[in-house]
DNA sequence: CAGTGTGAACCTTTTCACAGCA
DNA sequence: TGCTGTGAAAAGGTTCACACTG
């Protein structure tokens, strides 16, 4: 019986981080380094960064460091970064095309072979290389290009028809970029990017300063207003 | 001494995808919900609405559920959203054109004044109704426009020195879009958006997949080569 | 002897399960 | 009776600190 690694998800979500800062490194003319530099390099801490390499193996010398070169293959290998993702992108808006001009997708692998829109109108347009199709096209182009991946970029509304066609269509991976909840089998992977999100988040920690620096001046207001009681 | 509710990073994270739902359910004529039904439209499970809304306060009728419209209100509060907030945009690409063309945004109340980029050929196209103007005239456009939150949308290498440049002209929260690691003082938020990122998270899960398959017909490459001894 | 690899402690987050209230 | 609000348990993630090794 095969024992798959339990990779937490936590350590997957930062190995593109480190592959960033090793590449780099790499580019630098850098061939070794430490815990410590790379977690420097990612913005994390080097306790960290050793505790995740550790998931993928006992890849680092002791007293030494780390290889660049050769822990930029295994950091490739273990996210399948050695091959080329064929991606679909559903609705050429401004994010669309954005996402479709994106280079740092190309450099990693991510080569968007296609776009499906709705509006026929848009059909027959090149964006990025690539010529727009019609969405009703999508099973013959996933089959096609073999996509793996497909980014949602279409309004809020349009995404979870998107997302089933996807499905229909083979797709097994998607990246939702709508600001809509959409449900797939659990079979299929499903992650988001909501991009006023990150926005709400940081318009929460603006206004707790804009409250504590006027408590501090003597200005209680909001926070008192609903402070709760002692528990 | 006035006492900060610690409201759980993890909660701050999930009150805009609450907030989404609940003015959906609004626009919809909902008047109320159970933390059920919520949930589901949030994409989340209910103990966890539960929680999360009783950081807030006790919102909630026991045996009824809540008010919609009240919700959105002490939501709204709480993420600092019934004030718009002053945003500017340093990088006028591919994504920086979207970003402020971007419907969800001004929904929001985050209102796009200002478009600096570096490139002089740029300066006095307007883009999203807004005028580029010149990165070095942002220190006077942050105070005229009292800008509250930046983007930087630049390419990597700019992106330390744009932000900088924001900490400098008294901007106290950047979003930083461009791939690559950006430090800042203490006092200032930092928050990132790496639209590789997610894209090399799926094809981690993608290619286990696949390796998982290949396991199933007695194919056992990959996993076995790599999987550690028992601990 | 510098720096990895890792148990153990600690902290955060999620989930459970039910008391308590409208 | 039905659903919230919340202690308590469980799971997950981070940090500490040091044994171990090249």
């Amino acid at each position: 019986m095969v024992r798959a690694r339990p990779i937490p998800e936590a350590t997957v979500g930062r190995l593109p981080l480190y592959l960033r800062a090793l590449v780099e490194m790499a580019e630098e003319g850098g061939t070794t380094t430490s815990s410590e530099g790379l977690a420097e390099a990612a913005g994390v801490n080097s306790a960290k960064v050793r505790k995740d390499l550790s998931y993928l193996g006992s890849y680092g010398t002791r007293g030494v460091g780390y290889d660049v070169a050769y822990l930029i293959h295994q950091v490739r290998r273990e996210l399948g970064l050695t091959q080329d993702w064929p991606v679909l992108i559903a609705g050429v808006g401004n994010l669309g095309r954005a996402l479709a001009d994106y280079r740092g997708f190309a450099e990693r692998g991510f080569r968007v072979v296609t776009l499906v829109d709705a509006d026929a109108g848009l059909v027959g347009e090149v964006v990025g290389g690539v010529e727009v199709r019609h969405v009703d096209e999508m099973p013959a182009l996933v089959r096609q290009h073999g996509v793996a991946i497909g980014l949602i970029c279409t309004p809020a509304g349009a995404a979870q028809e998107v997302a089933d066609r996807m499905v229909a269509a083979g797709i097994r991976s998607i990246l939702n970029f709508a600001p809509a909840v959409i449900t797939v089998p659990p079979e299929v992977s499903l992650r988001k990017v909501d991009l006023s999100i990150e926005l709400q988040i940081l318009g929460f920690y603006e206004q707790r300063k804009a409250v504590l620096a006027d408590v501090k001046q003597g200005r209680g207001r909001q926070l008192a207003e609903v402070a709760e009681p002692a528990r």
